[in-house]
RNA sequence: UGCCUGAUAGUGUAACUGGCAACACGUCUGAUUCUGGAUCAGAAGAGUUCAGGUUCGACCCCUGAUCGGGCAACCA
């Protein structure tokens, strides 16, 4: 069934239907998501994913997958790998092979040549150094440079020599001949050609010149035959010279692409740089790219996130221009949203406290089939061996408990999920005034799913100790203590590291059926929260990993 | 002091292109519940950065201010 709900465009859509409308480019929508491999993706790259192969989809279009790797320098083929793996968990596929900027390297090239030939590009012997001295500021024109008006025949040979390798690097670059004075800096005679003798991912030592990002990115587009080709904001001064370089080579008959700009991804608790993502690693404040605290693609997978939640998440936050800071809460949402409908409930007791039954009849135990999901019909039942001496979470007990405390304490009933109403007759504590045993009576009439029995406030999740499975579980929380631990004048974003981002729980006692879990799956811990099998999780040695709580109106109220 | 760009509930995104601001998350009630989850019902919360102008009528158009973001890598 079509959904008419005439759900209102982002400026992005209203701009492609515009130019549908028009019969531009043929009518034919073709995107691109252009990642640098020099480092793993992020959430906000989700963003950007979802939004560029989600266009391709919606119009009947195509969507490339482009690695922008233009500097050997800081990228490697391990980020390759990584970036199509990610792409693909998320859902999407790209059209036909993965493209690189590298493919046009020689392409690239000839058309630089042309520009030589024309005046419009020279070779400037000067440092980096110089050049940025004479580029002026923002307030300031820039000034030329004295290799500026080299002829066509120096200008040629001397490219074609940085090309043989003849040069040491940062020795000479080649710049585009256009306005030192152009109040957009970005104009001011922009670097094209860099000399690099670095091996690349993929064309090896092949090169020893290189293209910048802003000479190599449109002509990638256009020969790709990209219509739309979205980027963030901090692109939006480029777009001149974006558009200055393409009118070089356009030809009117080619499909010529137009940038767009939106505003990049913010999460509050999180940062959002790659270098400062790499920092963290290097510095092993954290385990790895994929550690489940980090923002990047691969943590959130496992941690637990799926790919539905993602882009739905991605489809919540929206497009727009202006900047944004978007609340953690609506991505926690959203894989609560999602895992709630899908999550298997299961019996977990992370902090556990031993709890016998007094009066069932001792050496004796009973099989109780339990739902595997109340949100899911189709998801079945399981069996539950019950039985006197089991474990129950030790927050369930209190000694002197308030008034709106629902769970057990001295006197107080309670039912065990899928079991019987017990009532707490006594409670043993150690030397240490620990408690380390509560004894409870059940009631036989009780029994789940037989008759209606008399209610209770409290429902507790319980596990039987004598078959319990032993587990690790790591707690996450956010990593940072402060919404915007980036955006601090004076102060680094490390001064805001979370102490206790993560915390692990060696002694947690789980239902039998999780013996066999395997990395990735998923389930609720009935009343705690959801869970993900870790990628070092073994039968041996379970280990899980929180990917959210459930939301928890109780402790809200308790405090 | 230059150029580019943005401004709508706490947070994000809308408003059929001029017809007195909606949706989601969050918050707060209440119902329901063998998860203090989920679900259901409801409420509070902005008069659209400000000041002028055009108009019968402005979030939308014009003018001017204010505030925010970006731009001076041989990074992308």
């Amino acid at each position: 069934m079509e959904n008419i709900e005439p759900k209102s465009l982002n400026f992005i859509e209203q701009i492609i239907e515009k130019d549908l409308s028009e019969g531009k480019n043929g009518g034919v929508v073709y995107t691109r998501f252009p990642p640098e491999p020099n480092g793993y993706l992020h959430i906000g790259h989700a963003k950007s994913i979802c939004l560029n192969f989600g266009l391709g989809a919606k119009y009947h279009g195509r969507t490339n997958l482009r690695f922008d790797d233009t500097n050997p320098t800081k990228e490697e083929d391990e980020y390759v790998q990584s970036i199509m793996e990610d792409v693909r968990w998320l859902g999407f596929q790209w059209e036909g092979e993965p493209r690189y900027a590298s493919d046009y390297f020689e392409q690239l090239y000839l058309w630089a040549e042309e520009m030589i030939q024309r005046g419009l590009a020279y070779v400037d012997d000067q440092t980096s150094e110089e050049i940025s001295a004479q580029r002026g500021t923002p307030q300031k024109p820039g000034i030329f440079s004295p290799f500026r008006n080299r002829s066509v025949e120096e200008n040629l040979d001397l490219f074609r020599r940085m090309k043989a390798g003849e040069f040491p690097d940062g020795s000479r670059v080649l710049r585009a001949k256009l306005d030192m004075a152009s109040p957009n800096m970005q104009m001011r005679d922009p670097v094209m050609y860099r000399i690099l003798h670095s091996s690349h991912h993929r064309t090896g030592n092949k090169w020893s010149i290189y293209p910048m990002y802003d000479y190599a990115h449109g002509q990638s587009d256009y020969l790709e035959g990209i219509t739309h080709s979205i980027c963030t904001l901090e692109f939006e001064n480029h777009k001149p010279l974006y558009n200055w370089f393409l009118d070089q080579i356009a030809d009117v008959n080619h499909v010529r692409p137009q940038q767009i700009e939106f505003a990049r991804l913010n999460l509050s608790y999180t940062i959002m740089s790659k270098r400062k993502l790499l920092e963290l690693v290097e510095k092993k404040i954290v385990s790895g790219w994929d550690d489940p605290r980090m923002p990047t693609i691969s943590g959130l997978r496992r941690r637990g996130y799926t790919p539905e939640s993602i882009r739905s998440f991605a489809d919540r936050i929206g497009v727009a221009k202006r900047d944004n800071i978007i609340d953690v809460g609506l991505l926690e949402f959203s894989v609560r949203d999602h895992l709630n409908k899908v999550a298997p409930r299961v019996f977990a007791v992370l902090d556990p406290v031993k709890l016998t039954i007094t009066n069932y009849p001792s050496g004796s135990s009973e099989w109780l089939e339990i739902e595997n999901n109340p949100e899911d019909p189709q998801s079945g039942s399981r069996k539950l061996e019950f039985g006197p001496n089991l474990f129950i979470e030790r927050d369930d007990f209190m000694e002197n408990p308030p008034n709106k405390f629902f769970r057990l304490g001295p006197g107080r009933e309670v039912r065990l999920k899928g079991a019987y109403i017990i009532k707490c007759e006594d409670f043993i504590k150690d030397e240490n005034g620990v408690v380390v045993e509560i004894l409870c009576t059940y009631d036989p009439t009780t029994k789940s799913g037989e008759g209606q029995s008399r209610k209770v406030k409290g429902t507790l999740h319980w596990v039987n100790a004598d078959k319990a499975v032993d587990a690790e579980v790591r707690l996450y929380d956010r990593l940072f203590n402060d919404e915007d631990p980036a955006g601090h004048k004076d102060l680094d974003f490390l001064d805001f590291l979370n102490p206790d981002s993560l915390q692990i729980l060696n002694n947690c006692k789980l239902e039998p059926t999780l013996q066999n879990a395997n990395p990735e799956d998923k389930f609720q811990f009935q009343r705690l929260g959801y869970f993900s099998v870790d990628k070092n999780s073994s039968q041996d040695h379970l280990i899980f990993n929180r990917t959210v709580p459930l939301k928890d109106s109780w402790v809200k109220q308790s405090k």
